[in-house]
DNA sequence: ACCTGAACACCGTTCAAGT
DNA sequence: ACCTGAACACCGTTCAAGT
């Protein structure tokens, strides 16, 4: 039975989890939801793993969708995160988008099912931490692409622009995570991408004034 | 009891489904997802409402897993028809590629539980009716491109095409599903897409002869 | 405030038995 | 060939009780 505890209480047997008894079992999702899926993820197994009983995962989160969406509030950090230092070094803004998309496409294909989790919301409401972690995203883009022109049409253009830019990204994030074209087809779809995008009426207002 | 009992057998008790057990499964099947989700579908209450018992479906569906991958099959079948008959129709093929996409983001948006199923395969295997299922909607948008030319970059840049636009379609359903646009956002967001994928280098060379 | 452990209703799957 | 019904292991949720 000592192997059913974890690696630091083999002396102790009780004082377990002080008070960060919430972010482990959120870390232990998370790799639960990368080798499952989410059908594979019960809370009474993250429970065991964790080495409490349960019922204890209820003091954190009420229902088990509450899980899953901190689990996906997580998601955006990190995605939001990994495209922001994409971005952040040197090159011409074409560069830069293409690491940008390369960043976004990595994530979704590396953790299909969070991302299955962030992109299947199934509350209603459309306040909350999970729709800011949303728009942060998008606010990435927005800097990378420089300061913006103040007419009306040109922040059209824009958020347009971002939207599409966006929506292109995850239909090809779910091409490859389905399986139908494989990573380097995707890749190369990618870049292909930014080709259109950048060249047409709309890429060239959108981002007329950033050139990094 | 007897209002467990389907409608047409309230007189007889017995003979039931006589071989046609499996669609009315399906069928049901299609409307809990719709109400439900994916989570929502239970093999057991499947049973119940088609009035056999729990076991039975077994007869027809190895598991819930086979069941799920059977209505993504024909979630697909239902797909391809809905976009050739919205390629059908007479007008620019700008105008009935715009139709196309807007059947295919109609159909995302009003079954995306269904639609989630089809495009988040569990199955490992590359081949079955399901993959072929997949490929049947990429030609309905090869033959509404017209003849191709048979030069082998052509048809590079076609399949490239095509690729590209059913990842953008992919994805603006997903954010309209996600509820991160509205319904109009994403109808007008489609009609950008077209205009710049067709007025790209990428969309001329695609469609070079297709002139409907 | 946080965790335990029994209880409840539900589930997918297996399988011997019926027709 | 198709369906029934008991059995098994597992699950999410609730809740009184402990500390």
């Amino acid at each position: 039975m000592s192997s059913l505890l974890g690696y630091s209480e083999l002396m102790t047997s009780r004082p377990f989890h002080h008070g960060n008894l919430r972010v482990v079992l959120l870390e232990r999702a998370e790799v639960m939801l990368r080798e499952g899926g989410v059908d594979g993820l019960s809370l009474r197994e993250l429970a065991r793993e964790a080495g409490v009983s349960h019922g204890a995962p209820r003091s954190h989160f009420p229902d088990r969708q509450a899980l899953l969406d901190a689990l996906a509030e997580r998601g955006f950090s990190r995605l939001t995160e990994d495209v922001r230092s994409a971005l952040a070094g040197s090159g011409s803004l074409r560069h830069r988008l293409g690491r940008m998309a390369q960043a976004y496409v990595d994530f979704a294909v590396g953790d299909a099912a969070l991302m299955e989790l962030m992109f299947t919301t199934k509350t209603e409401g459309r306040t909350g931490p999970l729709q800011d972690a949303a728009v942060g995203l998008l606010e990435v883009l927005d800097d990378a692409m420089g300061p913006s022109a103040d007419a009306d049409a040109s922040n059209s253009s824009r958020e347009t622009f971002k939207l599409l830019f966006g929506a292109t990204m995850q239909g090809i994030a779910a091409l490859i995570a389905s399986r139908r074209i494989s990573r380097d087809q995707g890749n190369a779809l990618v870049s292909e991408a930014m080709d259109v995008m950048l060249e047409s009426q709309l890429g060239k207002q959108a981002v007329a004034q950033g050139s990094g």
